[in-house]
RNA sequence: GCGGGGGUCGCCGAGCCAGGUCAAAGGCGUAGGCUUCAGGAGCCUAUCCCGCAGGGGUUCGUGGGUUCGAAUCCCACCCCCCGCACCA
């Protein structure tokens, strides 16, 4: 085992043994409930999950440290398909998957052969995740822990939809779902061979008439455009059948049929007729009542809706190629014993005005985009783009009847309504591309009945959940405005299902209540889930009463007890911890579940809980990248959280992932980087330890006062940005910045005994512990302080140890080292004596006289002239005062006001006493000579006559 | 298409909301030096261009605009990423 490995291993033991994070009720102390979305137990904990929870956990610490009581729990996803998925293919076989099992996953070829049982898949997979958990040094109160298929988890989600469901919220209807004719279930993306992200589209049905009784349904995505029909096309070679279809005698293609009785509608088949057998005859618009001709269309697909398409050629490229087509084509026409006559004297009926086009849109952009039949690819362009066109910019014109003056896009949801309450259209839905089932049956579209949807539509409860978002912090606060999005966006949500894993619907024979949406208010119920684990509580104690009375304090204790046989005692302690804890304080995930799992979160709690028990805040952070590219395991760029531990070590591992990225920025993971952290975290642990043992000299002169007040600062910093979530600028400050102020000063002070030197140590351990636990447990205790660094007092700024003085005198310094540099540059000399020549007395009353006028406001040099003139010290210098003033002006505009401040409150620093002090170091530095003269001195060295150059805060420089 | 987030000096990324402090933090990489038996680690220095004196020039997706002044504000455009549902 490795060093690091053990070490890790006994702070986690000391952890336990001291149940360290196990968090109960303390009157006394503030809580904090922090939260993480369960992982789906189909798979290994990933680096991806360890990023999002290393930002809880860093929280969680943080808080911790501050004094809070944090309880931050944990447990695992069970409920829904692709566990069973998951383990079907082990059982079927699937070599490709159980060889990223056993590559991938690690899963040792024992364990594989019991993946066919699915629950033990995900025993086994919880019980890695569990110990990547433990590992990687998440604080987590284990005691709290359960799995979503535990009956007393259930008797929850039971108590959950039952409120739901009496509050309206839940209601019964229909909804069109990609459907495996085969599987009997709904085929979402990761169910699909062919077709990712292809969703139903309904189409309107325009009912035109072809005789008395019967109906040919025209499918069509522009209604409207009934105002412009000039004749129906019919592929000829197709098969269509003639059907009733919910009692009306209905004329479309074969496979129309087929898809319509999955669409709720009652078919039967009377006769089937090839397509050509209408071709010829005419048909009715029911709305004008005008008579058009059928005519033969090869372009005409039978698969795709009713195989019945009515021509726009005035707004329709398609129509308007195949009209012309067959208008240059008589001999076809009378083939079909059609009088060549009829199909010429069609012309385009013009119903939508187009700026930019005149009355024939279609005919122009065909001509435009020189398409030449309607065979031509770039048919389907010109369709698109004139369909956006006119649906965005288009307005119906006189031919519209009541809908004449009315944008295109603001009439059509109108009009649809309209005619279907007309009873002149219908809808069915279809696939735009075809979608294939993993099981390689081609999928349909079915509407599905007696579905239970989650009311999301709901304009009331839609209010409330935006009232909770804007009750709470959001960070980044960027993210505030997707949640009001998303609630705005949502509609029913089917809440059950009838297949995979999940607690029944405690109304509904048959039904599972769908993995999203049992996932939703389960954080209340950790703060009761150790009473029920260490009383070992049973789930028929667990009525629907019991959690009204633990939840909403509804019922009488005593008579609930009595009548569930729960303890009084247990039934009290519930609702205690559940008061206790509740609201949770954060829940922090990944981006990707804004739009269903955290938004959902709000809506059901804002429909089952009062306002005080509604979430305080939601975090989100981006997805992690591989080396610049998205996880996949099976592109064979995924690392598990164990995984990475194992070869970085807890620690590195934490650090690399959260110095990626903050707000919703995506992090990569770049192992280079984690190796780096690793000897990096190493070095740090050595160099502060060297600091705290060899302390002995208790001197604390300006560079101890220095580093100890840039400390405030990073303290200050740290602290503003974890409060924030703000997890890299504050590991960036607490690590980087923070060893950087230790450098400047060991390069200063040539060593580093001094005994100030140990407390600031003692404070960066601090700092430095939520992000690195394991080894801030190390030093700590290896420098003797006492305690677990993990429960040690989180480092406050003190304002007294705030030194502007110190500051200034090292940034003069800094300055001036930045001055030498860039002469060193631009001559390319290399030094052998610098001479520092700091500026005259006279020089700092004027600089003084500038500044404060500075910090007035506005600097204006007629009164500062005044000022100046006033002084009789400064008599004898006006000439020379006159000109140095524009120069004092131009170099403190390029100071920052911070500075500025501080140079005002530190005035009086003896400049050649700062550097005449670090003579030796400057020396050194430059290896160089160094000479520090006043521009007074009346013995100084200067050939060049520099000195006079100087100026307060940047003393002149000559270099030889 | 709709919604959300972005495009910064080799890379990763701060800065943008509250304009001047910005040639623009920090990390990585690269180069040179110190240390070391050597490697690694550590430490120091440099890293847009020009400059024999602390200065100048050109930069923050592109093009305009507002302003004494824009990486930051406004407008238009281009490009990238994510989500769009019954699925975790």
């Amino acid at each position: 085992m490795s060093q690091t490995k053990q070490t890790e291993e006994k702070w986690l033991r000391y952890w336990e043994a001291a149940h360290l994070f196990e968090a109960d009720p303390d009157p006394e102390r503030k809580k904090l409930l922090v939260t993480f979305p369960y992982p789906y137990m189909n798979g290994p904990l990933h680096v991806g999950h360890a990023f999002t929870a290393t930002r809880v956990d860093v929280y969680a610490r943080f808080k911790r440290m501050q004094g809070y009581n944090v309880l931050w729990p944990w447990s695992w996803h069970w409920t829904g398909q692709p566990l069973l998925a998951a383990s079907n293919r082990v059982k079927k076989g699937d070599e490709i998957y159980i060889r990223l099992l056993r590559e991938v996953d690690g899963v040792p070829e024992a364990e594989l052969k019991k993946f066919a049982d699915p629950l033990y898949m995900a025993q086994y997979y919880t019980n890695e995740g569990r110990a990547a958990a433990r590992a990687i040094g998440f604080s987590i109160d284990w005691r709290r822990e359960f799995t979503t298929v535990m009956p007393t988890y259930q008797k929850f989600i039971e108590w959950q939809y039952t409120n739901l469901r009496e509050q309206g919220y839940v209601s019964k209807g229909t909804h069109p779902v990609v459907w495996c004719p085969k599987d009997k279930s709904p085929t979402g993306d990761h169910d699909r061979q062919i077709g990712e992200g292809v969703t139903p589209e309904e189409y309107i049905l325009i009912k035109y008439q072809l005789d008395e009784r019967t109906f040919l349904p025209a499918a069509t995505f522009r209604p409207e455009t009934i105002y412009g029909v000039t004749n129906m096309w019919i592929n000829p070679d197709a098969t269509y059948v003639e059907a009733a279809v919910d009692q009306e005698n209905w004329i479309i293609s074969q496979e129309a049929a087929e898809k319509l009785r999955e669409q709720e509608k009652k078919v039967e088949i009377k006769r089937a007729l090839k397509g050509r057998e209408l071709i010829g005859k005419t048909f009715t618009n029911p709305i004008t009542k005008a008579k058009f001709p059928i005519l033969p269309g090869w372009f005409v697909d039978p698969k795709q809706a009713t195989g019945v398409v009515y021509s726009v050629p005035a707004h329709a490229p398609y129509d308007w190629l195949a009209l012309k087509d067959l208008q240059g084509k008589p001999d076809i026409s009378a083939e079909f014993g059609i009088d060549p006559k009829i199909v010429q004297q069609i012309t385009p009926v013009s119903l939508i005005t187009l700026e930019g086009y005149g009355r024939f849109p279609a005919v122009e952009i065909v001509q435009q985009m020189g398409v030449k039949d309607q065979h031509d690819p770039k048919a389907e362009e010109a369709t698109k783009e004139l369909y956006k066109k006119e649906f965005h910019g288009g307005i119906l014109n006189e031919s519209c009847g009541p809908y004449s003056g009315k944008t295109v896009r603001d009439i059509k949801d109108v009009l649809i309504r309209d005619f279907k309450s007309a009873g002149v259209a219908d809808s069915m839905y279809d696939l735009p591309q075809s979608v294939v089932c993993r099981c390689m049956t081609p999928c349909v579209v079915k509407v599905l009945s007696d579905q239970w949807f989650l009311n999301y539509s709901n304009d009331e409860w839609k209010a409330k959940a935006k009232e909770a978002v804007a009750g709470m912090k959001v960070f980044p606060q960027t993210a505030s405005s997707w949640f009001i999005a998303v609630i705005d966006w949502l509609k029913e949500w089917a809440c059950a299902r009838t297949t995979g894993f999940g607690t029944p619907l405690p109304w509904g024979k048959g039904w599972i209540i769908e993995t999203l949406s049992d996932s939703t208010v389960y954080m209340a119920f950790y703060t009761i889930n150790k009473h029920i684990r260490q009383h070992g509580i049973k789930p028929e104690a667990l009525t629907r009463e019991v959690f009204d009375y633990i939840f909403l304090g509804k019922g009488d204790p005593p008579a609930i007890s009595e009548n569930a046989g729960l303890h009084l005692d247990k039934l009290n302690g519930m609702r205690e911890e559940f008061l206790y804890w509740y609201p949770f304080d954060l829940r922090v995930s990944a981006k990707e579940l804004v739009p269903n799992h955290l938004t959902f979160c709000i809506f059901h709690h804002v429909a089952l809980f009062p306002r005080n028990l509604w979430p305080r805040a939601i975090g989100v952070n981006g997805m992690l990248l591989i080396e610049g590219k998205q996880m996949h395991k099976s592109k064979g760029n995924f690392i598990t959280m164990k995984g990475a531990v194992e070869r970085y070590g807890a620690d590195a591992t934490r650090c690399a992932l959260l110095l990626g990225a903050e707000e919703m920025d995506d992090p990569d993971w770049r192992s280079d980087n984690a190796l780096d952290l690793k000897s990096k975290l190493e070095s740090w642990r050595k160099f502060a330890h060297d600091i705290c043992s060899s302390a002995k000299n208790e001197k604390v002169g300006h560079l101890e006062k220095w580093l100890l007040s840039r400390l405030q600062k990073r303290i200050t910093t740290v602290s503003e940005s974890l409060e924030e979530l703000k997890t890299r600028t504050a590991l960036q400050v607490a690590f980087f910045e923070t060893w950087n102020d230790f450098r400047w000063y060991i390069q200063r002070n040539g060593k580093a005994d001094a005994v100030a030197l140990r407390e600031a140590s003692q404070i960066w351990i601090r700092l430095l512990a939520p992000f690195a636990p394991f080894t801030c447990e190390e030093l700590w205790n290896s420098i003797g302080a006492k305690g677990f660094v993990s429960l040690a007092k989180w480092p406050k700024t003190e304002e007294q140890m705030i030194d502007l003085a110190a500051e200034e005198n090292e940034a003069l310094l800094t300055d001036l080292i930045d001055d030498t540099l860039n002469v060193v540059r631009a001559t390319k000399i290399t030094p052998r004596h610098i001479f520092y020549y700091t500026a005259a007395s006279w020089k700092h009353r004027v600089y003084k006289i500038v500044l404060d006028k500075a910090k007035a406001g506005e600097i204006l040099m007629g009164e500062i002239m005044k000022t100046v003139s006033a002084d009789p010290e400064l008599k004898p210098h006006m000439k020379d005062a006159a000109a140095l003033i524009p120069r004092l002006i131009k170099t403190l505009n390029k100071i920052p006001q911070e500075r500025k401040r501080s140079i005002i409150r530190t005035e009086g620093i003896n400049e050649n006493r700062v550097f005449t002090e670090a003579l030796s170091f400057l020396r050194e530095r430059f290896n160089s000579e160094i000479t520090v003269f006043s521009e007074e001195d009346k013995e100084k060295f200067d050939p060049k006559k520099r000195a006079q150059l100087a100026i307060p805060a940047q003393p002149a420089i000559y270099i030889e």
